[in-house]
RNA sequence: GGCCCGUUGGUCAAGCGGUUAAGACACCGCCCUUUCACGGCGGGAUCACGAGUUCAAUUCUCGUACGGGUCA
């Protein structure tokens, strides 16, 4: 009896490649798109009601196609709970929180994990690129980075457990994005035209700051923009619209560009300075997960990741009780930011990650 | 009141008779990007106003207005 898979499909392509490449393995598949806004709720998270039927039309052509079942799941309400409450409640504590990283940890590979686990399926997969391997000496499953190492994905699956990478599958890990593409166009007449969104699903045109006002609620108390030494440099809209290392929408004049260097909640000031401010030799993390170690019991040399997209810094990750981590750089990194996920990379190797608290 | 100096894009600031009127910062647009940012590329000024001198004035002269300084 051929394993069962439960595909991810976003409507984008890369899911769909991914589903294509699962059902040509021979697998009994079903797809799955998922549904974050309710029609109760049109217009308030974004324009995604209406993409969100095309989304279900490009996954049922394919499944047609194919002759495979599709179902929509309505998980409205969890993403409420587990991503966008979250997200408000990071910025509320003067955080810059990743919520794409929480919708997958949350939704995708707990949810939609745990209802697919329930309905009797072996695996779920899903159009990320990263890979999953299983390490015969270690006994463990390790996540590495993608074959194409300008799409890897691998940082935003930091969390994944042992349990979770033995039955999750990423088909697009060892493909280029020009094999996907190829392999839509020529093979499976995928859309190629629909990719996923940039910037926030749940929030109309990137404008997170209105998203904040407007759709949460949440109303920011303007301040002041001070300089290291105190000095009063001008007034700012509310701490929420900024984060650290932002340089744009400061809309004040310097002889050099002026940056972001920190924020302070309390007495709702932002500081700002030069670029060269903007670098810390070393991060405290809690919220901690490990993969290709069971645990972290003494220092250990890795390279760090502090932001997605961004590259990778040679680091000494040393224990320091309370469930914390504390990261130091060979050289200092440039703004390092509170709520962004920081991960731990033994060369291709996701060794672990967890959350920048300082 | 007398005498000096200044007035160039949103800000700071070059140019000082014929220039595509530098540059920086800000702003806007595009690109990048399944977070927020960073970053890359690109865009925009007729020079306070009026009258002169000159073939030609942002650049010289004289007034007016507004700043700043200084002398009693």
């Amino acid at each position: 009896m051929n394993k069962k898979v439960m595909v991810a499909m976003s409507g984008a392509v890369e899911s769909s490649v991914a589903a294509a490449l699962i059902y040509d393995r021979g697998y009994d598949i079903c797809g799955v798109t998922l549904k974050f806004f309710g029609d109760e709720d049109l217009g308030l998270y974004g324009n995604n009601a209406n993409c969100f039927l095309e989304d279900v039309r490009e996954a049922k052509n394919l499944a047609s196609n194919m002759e495979f079942n599709h179902y929509v799941f309505n998980f409205g309400m969890s993403f409420h709970t587990e991503v966008i409450t979250r997200f408000t409640q990071g910025y509320i504590n003067g955080n810059t929180p990743n919520p794409c990283i929480d919708c997958k940890r949350y939704i995708t590979f707990e949810k939609l994990f745990d209802r697919a686990m329930l309905m009797g399926f072996d695996y779920i997969a899903t159009g990320h690129y990263a890979r999953v391997v299983f390490d015969e000496d270690k006994n463990r499953y390790l996540l590495k980075r993608a074959k194409d190492k300008s799409k890897d994905q691998s940082y935003l699956l930091y969390f994944m457990s042992q349990k979770k990478l033995a039955k999750s599958l990423f088909p697009l890990g060892d493909l280029m994005e020009s094999e996907v593409h190829r392999l839509a166009q020529e093979k499976y007449t995928v859309n190629t035209n629909r990719t996923d969104g940039i910037e926030l699903c749940f929030v109309r045109g990137g404008n997170v700051s209105e998203f904040l006002e407007n759709s949460m609620g949440m109303h920011s108390r303007e301040g002041l923009f001070i300089d290291k030494s105190g000095k009063v440099l001008g007034t700012h809209k509310g701490i929420v619209h900024y984060t650290i290392g932002q340089r744009k929408g400061i809309g004040l004049s310097f002889a050099t560009p002026q940056y972001v260097i920190h924020k302070d909640v309390m007495n709702n000031t932002i500081t700002l300075g030069e670029k060269s401010d903007l670098f810390s030799q070393s991060l405290i993390a809690d919220d901690l997960n490990f993969i290709a170690i069971s645990e972290l019991s003494k220092p250990m040399r890795v390279s760090a990741q502090t932001r997605f997209r961004e590259a990778e810094s040679p680091a000494i990750i040393s224990p320091i009780g309370k469930g914390r981590v504390k990261v130091t750089f060979d050289t200092p990194q440039k703004a390092v930011t509170a709520g962004q996920a920081v991960v731990f990379y033994d060369n291709d190797i996701v060794v672990g990650g967890g959350t920048i608290i300082e």
